[in-house]
DNA sequence: GCCAACGTTGGC
DNA sequence: GCCAACGTTGGC
């Protein structure tokens, strides 16, 4: 069973609508060590993600992506012109690590965070959690289903499932 | 723009 | 290894 992920990012720097027109990206600029332990150990070629938009009104989840590429170097540490340069970062010791993802679905309604809040179906999840900041965290599987139905997609459709 | 929560840095 | 200072995240 491929594990669920949700990652988090500014509409304004790369939204998924970003992801649908580029077919693909790298993830690069996680500087985070719990979030780059994920990517690095645990984020596997077909797992799919939740794609939620932070830092707007209102903070939702808007798409489904899958991972397309394993953890590998963020080049853009090493970069000295990139705005995720790190200095402590070598070639031999890349620090940073990214994966590739794609874009998979666009919901047909976006999921917003006060009704994920609201809902006590999600109680636990990582993302509604006081002073939750990680950039990646893992979801349950069912947290995972429901997001989808909120969202109006068809699950057993997308996961390949006999309905 | 505010600020709570949390992570990182670096002096000691 | 402690912890104060500082930086970032991200909802509101």
């Amino acid at each position: 069973m491929p594990a669920r992920w949700l990652m988090k990012s500014e509409p304004d720097v790369y939204a998924f609508a970003d992801l649908v027109r580029d077919g693909r990206t790298h993830w690069d600029g996680v500087r985070n060590y719990q979030a780059r332990n994920m990517m690095r150990d645990a984020m596997a070629i077909g797992d799919l993600v939740l794609y939620y938009h932070s830092n707007t009104n209102p903070p939702h989840v808007a798409g489904v992506a899958r991972v397309c590429k394993e953890g590998y170097p963020d080049h853009t540490a090493l970069d000295p012109s990139s705005h995720y340069h790190d200095p402590k970062a070598t070639p031999e010791n890349p620090r940073w690590i990214m994966v590739d993802i794609e874009p998979v679905v666009e919901l047909v309604q976006p999921v917003a965070l006060n009704d994920i809040k609201n809902d006590p179906y999600f109680e636990g999840m990582p993302l509604v959690q006081r002073g939750q900041r990680l950039s990646i965290q893992t979801v349950d599987e069912h947290h995972f289903r429901r997001i989808l139905e909120l969202g109006g997609l068809d699950v057993h459709d997308l996961l390949g499932e006999d309905a």
